[in-house]
DNA sequence: GTCCCTATACTCGGATAGCAAGTGTCCGAGTATAGGCGG
DNA sequence: CCGCCTATACTCGGACACTTGCTATCCGAGTATAGGGAC
């Protein structure tokens, strides 16, 4: 069980785009090359969140994306589910209801204890990405890096934001 | 993020082999015609159980497979982990070093915070699988079940191990 | 009758094809802008 | 000089190949047993 390299560029992307002024947008191709990452296919990955609602889009010269909703209201968990699927990891196929020793699916009103205890961990997975936003990451980012670090990251994003 | 459907396979399996008696063993056959699965496949999983130290492999006729240690002293993350694989879903690429607004990596002393809140999610997952043993599913299995259905499960052992 | 030996059949174990989902890429639809033209 | 129009260039959006890892399968190595033979 791997999770898809695009939740991680999904995360990143959406924190620096909390820096950006909410009436500017940045390009998905200057967003790509700020991660060394292919344009391309970091694209597809924006088309997800933009459709999630988290980011929005602006069309013609100039535009680019953007926070849809202030960055205090957007979960860590609603990156990961806007690229990875809202599903649980585990999908329980009622295996225990097939085979020779098994009998009618009226045998099998309670749910499959291998079931319970899997979406009760997949739950406190959520929670705890649910628990932390991305207004939150972005503080951690300022407040953990040298201050030349964060300088020159603003110095980017002016230049791109002219 | 789907999680391999050997998981469900293998949780399955190993709660069945807990109600099997300590002197004895059931062939990967068996298990798999009792989980209507193909046989061939389950016999890889079984090998990675085998050489997690969750089941032991007995060989020859009257040869099969059993628990290499009390179902108590297994838990659900134990066998998770003897299929999937012991390292978190999430890997950390650290893109944020990337870029032309990256800096030398002594910029980057503390961990990247995305890193840590999955990090964090990975282990309130595992920590809730490590929490169940084979023991109490299995347990709760012979309480939510129909008395009918443990006879026949008990009837099919029976027959099996005869 | 008892012991030993051998052939057998049954078990696990790792090496080998097939397929689906994620990875990576491309070109087309739509829009705000910049320049030119007419009034 | 001002307003309008048009062409342009830039943006996102969805449709198209490729690759890695899971899915599925097979045959070979090893062992306890069952039967037969010798003592």
């Amino acid at each position: 069980m791997k999770l898809s390299d695009g939740v991680e560029w999904a995360l990143h992307v959406t924190t620096l785009v909390a820096f950006v002024p909410a009436d500017q947008a940045v390009p998905a191709a200057r967003l790509a090359e700020y991660h060394g990452v292919p344009a391309a296919y970091l694209a597809k990955h924006l088309q997800a969140l933009s459709r999630a609602g988290i980011l929005e889009a602006v069309p013609g010269p100039h535009g680019g994306y953007r926070l849809a909703r202030p960055a205090a209201e957007v979960t860590v968990l609603d990156v990961v589910e806007a690229i990875d699927g809202t599903e649980s990891a585990f999908v329980c196929t009622e295996i225990r209801q097939r085979g020779p020793a098994a009998g009618p699916p009226s045998d099998y009103r309670v749910p499959c204890g291998i079931h319970r205890v899997m979406n009760r961990a997949d739950r406190a997975w959520r929670d705890s990405l649910r628990a932390v936003t991305i207004a939150e990451i972005a503080e951690g980012v300022v407040a953990t890096s040298p201050a030349h670090r964060i300088e020159a990251g603003a110095r980017w994003m002016e230049e791109v934001l002219r």
